[in-house]
DNA sequence: ATCGTCTCTGTTAACGTTCTCTGAAAACGT
DNA sequence: ACGTTTTCAGAGAACGTTAACAGAGACGAT
């Protein structure tokens, strides 16, 4: 495209100075006279010049500013606030945030991490991993740049984690169930491999058994990844002669308990089947039957991360921090008379 | 953070071979002899080499095989999918894509977009314009990168841009409103002064001009930015005097359509007040009372602009295109008995 | 006067890559 | 045999920035 964008050696010419000056009031440096600065700024001024980054970044030692937050599925809307609470404290530090989708896949996520650690050099990480543990890549990259887990935790690698209150908040949610009188309790899940899967799942189990209820795996479907999978697990738990006598389905996260809410919209069963989820679904208020949803801040979820990130980038020491974000149940829908 | 990455230098010495041809092998050009190559290649294996992206794009002439995605509001689920499309496209082409958030502010565009532009040198620009037009900045950008307006179209400024048919989708929303019966249709919207926001109030007033119905700027509420300001604008049409007989409420867009919702669920107002509104709202076919929404493809949406810039980046030429998504009217909830 | 310290600025050498030269060897045509 | 083209690879100079070094002048203390 055309010309060749201003340099700090024009700058240094326009201003009648040498280049090494120019960078020294760009960077603001001490020892420069006022009326040297305020040269050479007019003189950046009229030309429009900005430094280049990645001539400045090639310097050793040097960073590229950006930091970089790889997540699973893009087109989960949960994702939306997480990162818009990440993006505000990136730009709070002068950081750009970039954002990227390994779709779930394993040798995408191994991929992306690599061109971003690597050949991009950006200087952080908010990673949130996929079911599959790549404990030497992570540990490898994190030599380079400090990462932040998000949401999940890979076991055995020495970083920071940011999740929520996967356990606690699913036993809550079930436990409501059962105190509303439920006790043939379906569970629809992801991928049970991921912290956060078996977290839940194993938060659906101990409220069981506090409860004294037996854990049967028979209303248990583990390994839905899409909406489309959700609704029709549901669909199955729902009309199949083995599974009746069912009460009430928790759906491990948004994407399940939008399939599952639809599947329950399609069928209409006989009896009512009281409904709980993690995640908040937006609308869910103003749904004709009472949904017990496992919400939080995912904002706050995201900027805290970010938080975490910077100060380990600012050099912070110390042992590996897991944060848990603490959750809400809510009682979403169920119109009020 | 220790060490050493590994530069061509270290590949070439691994190799016995000159830095220019490891170049050459990791660039894949012609004259390179087959042992030579497989040397090259076991060298970078071994080392884990990965190139400097930042030393790469300081040659001139070399891209940083990056492009940028600039959004308003990075809170709004809208732009997941988008931003999914986007993304999968970026992929395709061997590049990153960039996620940063305006906030709707003006000052925050023009920062963002020089910064992208002029610093980091991105190859390319998906751009949502901000309300106020910045003619002379986007024109002096486009000349260092290409850009394509996303949803909004700036006037003036000569480049691609990819909108939604957003005044004959809301004219459709509005006559089918018209079509069952509803004669004072009310208009809930965003900022009049951006494309969209202009289009859809004329694809409303065109609407009623064409069943010979007044338009009236009582039941107009405008510059509604966040849900919680389309719910308040909801409730005062619901309950004001002066806009009494209102039988149904136009939805500028997602925001406004769940403000409204919500609205109308706490008032329960005595008469039935039909809702339509732009974008799709998840969940919105699970609620008691019929919406009809004005859908369309959002991934693809996304998708196809970054075809565009792609296209544009590879050197097109031509006049600036403008490529309209065509929207489909879905009516959604309402339980089916 | 002499030394030391502080302020200010220019010179120069990197950072890691690619591109232009250059040249050697091999392949080909006459 | 000889010239011409093609294949292959190294040397060296950029790209735009910053850091280390050096040096000049000013000032105060000895």
């Amino acid at each position: 495209m055309a010309q060749r964008r201003p340099t700090m050696h024009d700058v240094a010419r326009a201003a009648g100075v040498s280049p090494a000056t120019v960078s020294r009031v760009v960077n603001n440096e001490r020892y420069i006279r006022e009326e040297t600065r305020a040269a050479v700024e007019r003189a950046i001024a009229d030309l429009g010049f900005q430094r280049n980054e990645a001539a400045r970044s090639l310097r050793p030692g040097q960073n590229t500013d950006t930091i970089a937050l790889v997540i699973d599925d893009a087109a989960n809307p949960f994702w939306s606030a997480v990162t818009d609470g990440a993006e505000e404290i990136a730009r709070r530090h002068q950081h750009m945030l970039v954002v990227a989708s390994t779709r779930k896949s394993y040798e995408r996520e191994r991929d992306l991490l690599r061109d971003l650690v690597l050949r991009r050099r950006v200087d952080g990480l908010l990673v949130v991993p996929a079911a599959h543990t790549q404990h030497e890549l992570h540990t490898e990259l994190g030599r380079w740049a400090p990462m932040v887990f998000l949401d999940r935790t890979p076991s055995g690698v020495p970083a920071d984690a940011v999740v929520l209150d996967n356990r606690g908040g699913t036993r809550g949610a079930v436990e409501s169930l059962i105190a509303q009188g439920c006790r043939r309790i379906a569970y629809i899940g992801g991928d049970p491999n991921v912290t956060t899967g078996k977290h839940r799942l194993a938060g659906y189990r101990e409220a069981l058994k506090r409860a004294g209820l037996p854990y049967d795996r028979a209303v248990v479907r583990l390994n839905a990844h899409t909406v489309r999978d959700a609704h029709d697990a549901a669909t199955e738990l729902l009309c199949s002669t083995a599974t009746q006598g069912i009460d009430a389905i928790f759906a491990d996260n948004n994407r399940m308990c939008v399939g599952l809410l639809h599947a329950l919209h399609e069928i209409q069963p006989a009896e009512t089947i009281a409904v709980a989820a993690f995640d908040d679904v937006e609308l869910a208020d103003l749904l004709p039957h009472p949904v017990a949803l496992v919400t939080y801040d995912a904002t706050a979820f995201g900027a805290h991360a970010a938080e975490l990130l910077f100060a380990r980038m600012g050099g912070a020491h110390g042992p590996p921090r897991r944060s848990v974000h603490r959750t809400t149940l809510l009682i979403r829908g169920g119109a009020p008379a």
